[in-house]
DNA sequence: TTAAGTGCAAAATCTTTGCAAATGT
DNA sequence: ACATTTGCAAAGATTTTGCACTTAA
């Protein structure tokens, strides 16, 4: 089921607007995860910088995109699988950090289950490995 | 064996100064990760802003600390375990990142075997677990 | 002595906030 | 019409850079 960007957007409860159409599809575009600044990049001069971080918070809030931490400290996006509602968010895939290219894949491999101490109370688990992508070991 | 902080720094090709071993003593007290805004707090007044930022990072450089960054983005340091070397860390255990008093703690849980696809070639797994801390579950 | 380390000022980033104008429903 | 969304300006926060002074070896 293909879902519009209209749809996507209305069933988050967001309006429609240009700008929210133009990030969706970049994110449409990407195979990897995509920070406010290599987006920024990407839409040179088409909307405000201050719009894109909120444009993507609430993105984020409403569950249509998940963030995850790069080893840099950048806050990276990436579309949320079916499992992730508003304000909750289970990233159930590792991702993979180029330490070259610096981007972000999500990778189609499962968490493994992972032993918690006592008494520590785990929400959430990021498993990010580091290293060489695909693209950047072939050159 | 007890090594002295000179012998610390020695041992990495790092010259004997007040300010680093200001640095490793508070390493010492401390019982989780430690970020460049929380030294700063206790080290109030007793060296520059920059100097710390310097000591941190030439510290990760030479082995002495490793680097996490947290789930806010900010890079937190703790002792490196003896399998990590210069310019080559092996975190080979999974990282606590409290939600409440945003502390990282070192668990003793090694990682769980991590599936990477062909072609990705990892360095280093990060493994974060994001939750309420021991201490912040008890109140 | 002299290379490494330090402090201060300033720059560079990245992110957030306030508010008036524009836009979607 | 009215609440949302946007753009601009400005403020904050964090981290880096340049350079002259100081210090460890």
């Amino acid at each position: 089921m293909a879902t519009t960007p209209d749809e996507v957007l209305k069933t988050h409860g967001l309006r429609s607007t240009r700008n929210r159409h133009v990030v969706l599809e970049e994110f449409s575009h990407a195979d990897f995860a995509l920070s406010q600044p290599e987006l920024e990049k990407r839409l040179k001069g088409e909307m405000d910088r201050v719009t894109l971080y909120r444009i993507l918070s609430s993105f984020e809030e409403k569950g249509i995109l998940h963030s995850i931490v790069d080893q840099f400290g950048t806050t990276n996006y990436a579309s949320c699988s079916s499992s992730c509602r508003a304000g909750h968010h289970k990233d159930q895939h590792i991702h993979f950090n180029c330490l070259n290219c610096r981007k972000i894949y999500c990778l189609p491999s499962n968490n493994p289950p992972v032993d918690i101490p006592a008494g520590f109370n785990a929400e959430n688990i990021s498993i990010i490995a580091i290293g060489l992508c695909k693209a950047c070991n072939s050159n």
